[in-house]
DNA sequence: TCTGATACAACTGTAATACAAGTGAGCTGA
DNA sequence: TCAGCTCACTTGTATTACAGTTGTATCAGA
């Protein structure tokens, strides 16, 4: 946070008008951003995700008081990707998609969904809703698994970053409450907006456990 | 039990609103529960369980009884960095290092040591044993934060990967028992060679009461 | 044309208050 | 003994009030 715009005019000796004038120019250089009756703060580039239970984006976005938007990029009916069609049959509905914050893209997601539950779905459904709120199934969990790479070219374009700039992959396998697999779904972020946070209440347990973690060959 | 938040508001001189809204920042976070006309309490190990489905890379390692090695870079008292500065104080212990699977290149590591608990420790004893054995405070829990980035060409050098590939990175604040900052670490590992995998229990509720992002802080 | 001064609207976060609804301990009476 | 009731206390929820903040407009003067 920064002071208010009348303190930063007595530190500074110069009228609200002033002061405001100079704020403005931060804000158009995206150093600084104010909201009506809160005050003016460095904005928070990156979007922090907590890993404490199965979330949407969207939900994500909403709670931390941004617009998000949904933009399908393609709907159809394909034969699934071998690691897909593992575990959700060899037919799947694919629906790729480019989510939007306050306007600019902040992920590229791709979702694959089990053949039955799927054929139930238009395209103008899964615009305006997530599916979690789609599927009249209950879900019971999800696996995600995290890592790290270096951006296609075509996602490089829809995300709007530079060719070879790091992003986060997430893959996630969303089971229904009675244990089969109903989804799976692949994101891609922009590095420099997304973070996963976890909280590890206590470093024994979770430091020793270590079932979940993956060595790639 | 918690004490009630009438109780609570006198002690810290707040309203129960604001006691509330705190209180409901915990519970998005599974630190603590309630039920009406009961009152607030810490949940069960179970409810809490679902925080602790990750796992680091180091831990797995010496699980999984590959051999690991530590090599250190820099032990040495500087003054913080600036985000380091801001929860462990001015002057810190800096170890640098770098952890090896099998003998190659696994992990960058540099850790932050608060200065008053790295005064006991040696470059022998931070190169045989990991800090979380040698300092001499019961731990109480760590905040992670995963992301990904370009890797800096002076990491590439040391992990043995291309110049430009991608990295996970994770910056992790340890707390002792008491709650109070006792260590932070940056790790960087080659994307290629990781990925977490986290379970995801449940569509959490509490979720949705309380905001678990932030615009600002 | 820019700056200062002023005024007012709109918004935010907190405080204060009130009431509904759930919980648990203790009392009462058969 | 025990079922049923009362009652103090708790959280859940909604409302109003208020101080402090930004958003915006207007006017005066250098």
């Amino acid at each position: 946070m920064l002071p208010s715009e009348a303190s930063l005019g007595a530190s500074y000796d110069a009228s609200r008008v002033t002061i405001r004038k100079a704020l403005e120019v931060l804000r158009s250089q995206g150093l600084v951003d104010s909201r009506q009756g809160f005050g003016w703060f460095v904005p928070s580039e990156v979007l922090a995700q907590p890993l404490t239970g199965l979330a949407t984006i969207e939900g994500q976005l909403e709670r931390s008081g941004r617009e998000s938007a949904r933009q399908i990029l393609e709907f159809q009916f394909v034969e699934a990707p071998a690691n897909v069609a593992a575990t959700l049959g060899q037919r799947v509905l694919e629906v790729r998609r480019l989510h939007l914050s306050d306007g600019r893209p902040l992920a590229r997601v791709t979702v694959w969904c089990r053949e039955d539950l799927g054929a139930e779905l238009s395209k103008a459904d899964v615009e305006r809703q997530s599916f979690y709120d789609l599927l009249d199934v209950p879900l019971g969990g999800a696996l995600q698994t995290i890592g790290a790479a270096v951006v296609q070219p075509d996602d490089a374009a829809l995300l709007d970053v530079p060719a070879e700039s790091a992003v986060l992959t997430v893959l996630r396998t969303t089971r229904s409450l009675a244990g089969d697999a109903v989804l799976m779904s692949e994101h891609v972020f922009p590095a420099h907006l997304t973070q996963f946070v976890v909280e590890l209440p206590t470093v024994d347990e979770s430091f020793d456990r270590a079932a979940s973690l993956r060595l790639v060959d």
